[in-house]
DNA sequence: AGGCTCTAGGTAATCGATTACACGAGCTCG
DNA sequence: CGAGCTCGTGTAATCGATTACCTAGAGCCT
């Protein structure tokens, strides 16, 4: 492949000024041209390795996302790559597969890389890597989950409002022995999401007892279904289930399904994450929708600002409760 | 952060020593350990952008994936990273979003980081790039889609044996009046697909007329559900239904349920990629499976042997048909 | 005309690694 | 005992770009 140096010879003009031209720096029409014509005649295309050793900038950010087979995270990266895209970055993104040991595989090699930022979704509660990459000086935000300890801005949905309409929802419809599914014991994500529910409950004088909560063993289809199989083997029932991660939820169905049991009649379901599938379900799930897309896209300018010297803290978008039929009554509208 | 001339410094040796211990060349016992020992002080970690720039390897590949939000995809993309993860290789996931300027965007990019390798399942009927990634000399593997004119390996499944299985189980339980969805016209596999099903439906003595074959207007949930509102609309309706894609499937799904068709009662409906949820639809989804990640796995071995300048050509997997109940009578068991 | 500024463009250092080549020390062997 | 090895290590070239610094000439002023 053609380098500077044929540019160059061909143009008849030293490297620094091909280097120039391509720059857009200082280079005036009639040199300019002929360095043009030999970049088109001889198909050069700046060597980015080169570029990135001498300037120190790559042009690539790192994504590690958690579950990359999980449709929100999906969606997540998807959002993330758009922007990132937009603003002339590159992504290379890891799949954790909710295992910390591969999470901090990945996130050596991207520091091995010199990638200009790093944004992490993090497995688990975090990793030593996670330290090392603050310690390491390369700017770092955290994306829909929190790490504890480790100093760096994070942008993820805020649950309140919508678990205060969900609360109200559930009331409204007389549900009043309610249950959750949430994430292993121990991650934020999954404290922070009992206590609003447990909170926005209260508030409509309707108690979360302790054996109406279930930590699920994964965040996975089977964790989902072995959970929502313990809460249906309870003395008294939960006539409403929130199931706080989609694919949980559709683990939670099958059970309800193999069970013979209706949705909502029998139970109401509800599930965090909007996924497009949830509207075609039968019934359609009503779901607490975190702003995917907008998360990826905020997330993405916050670590720009980070990369760029300028001041940025963590950003809470709010999430909303979307009603379709799982818990009765089809909305008014 | 501490550069081999640190090390090299701290250790009391030349840099030549420190690239020898690191990449375990020469070096022996006593100067090795100094080396070491100043390595793990220091943390230092070798840059990778200065080794490629020398080594002219940059121990990355590039996947252009034609649409990561599509679950199968996701799926192929998830293994690919796998496996090259594995070999020592990392990932750099493009996705077209079925959008060939943002794919040509992708690959240029890609080639511009000097990737050592790249895949590409194309999205559209393939693109110039394409073209120049192959004149550029780096190793091309296509996976999933075949590009008519790119001379490159291509990795995908063989649907023959699932359609002869399909055409059998569709004449078995009496569907005389089949149609089919596929890919907006002109796809290679659009078409073979469409080839397949009807050779084998031809053994059967069933015919599949131009009018019950609707290509999409997009691999997505709309193309889909607008094509089965055609076919549904055909003055003899058809009894069984081909989606030759999973989002197009949950399209034509929705459709049917719009107009209150049941499945498989009034109109059987089969869908191509085994995605998870289909077997918790309503009911569970008779599909052809592709070995999905195996593809993923092959492609990427496919594509190793051609960056080792090993021979290295096409390979076809044989996807099956799995049956469930969307076509009538629960498979025996 | 001499001196000044300004601009275009060349020369060479630099980024951080790998590696060809050279050199000296310690062996073996005739 | 010295020629010839092998082995470990250092010196310096190299990969392909960017950029600080310098030079030459043009234009302008007094």
């Amino acid at each position: 492949m053609a380098n500077i140096k044929d540019v160059a010879e061909r143009a008849g003009v030293s490297v620094a000024t091909v280097s120039r031209v391509l720059n857009g720096h200082s280079p005036v029409a009639e040199t300019r041209e002929r360095v043009l014509a030999a970049v088109r005649e001889l198909g050069y295309r700046p060597n980015n390795v080169a570029r990135a050793l001498r300037t120190a900038r790559t042009g690539a950010l790192g994504l590690i996302i958690s579950d990359l087979t999980n449709p929100f995270f999906t969606e997540l990266a998807d959002a993330v790559e758009d922007e990132a895209r937009s603003l002339g970055y590159s992504l290379i993104i890891g799949n954790a597969g909710e295992r910390p040991e591969q999470q901090d595989d990945h996130i050596r090699t991207l520091l091995d890389r010199r990638i200009d930022g790093l944004l992490v979704s993090s497995a688990g509660t975090g990793s030593a890597m996670l330290g090392e990459v603050v310690g390491s000086g390369t700017p770092l935000v955290l994306l829909d989950r929190t790490v504890p300890g480790i100093d760096a801005p994070c942008v993820r949905a805020d649950g309140r409002a919508a678990m205060t309409d969900l609360a109200a929802h559930l009331a409204a419809l007389g549900r009043r022995r309610p249950a959750i599914i949430v994430a292993p014991a121990g991650t934020p994500t999954g404290d922070e999401r009992l206590d609003l529910f447990r909170t926005a409950l209260a508030a409509h004088g309707i108690g979360l007892p302790d054996e109406r909560v279930g930590a699920a063993h994964d965040l996975q289809h089977t964790g989902g279904r072995r959970v929502m199989s313990d809460l249906l083997d309870l003395p008294q029932r939960p006539d409403a289930v929130l199931a706080t991660d989609n694919l949980m939820a559709l683990g939670a169905m099958d059970e309800l399904k193999a069970r013979g049991l209706r949705v909502p009649d029998d139970v109401a379901l509800v599930s965090y994450d909007d996924v497009p599938w949830f509207a075609h379900t039968d019934p359609p799930l009503t779901v607490i929708a975190q702003p995917t897309r907008e998360l990826g896209r905020v997330a993405v300018h916050t670590l720009l600002a980070r990369i760029e010297g300028r001041p940025a803290g963590s950003v809470l978008l709010p999430a909303r409760l979307v009603t379709r039929r799982s818990c009765g009554e089809p909305p008014a509208h």
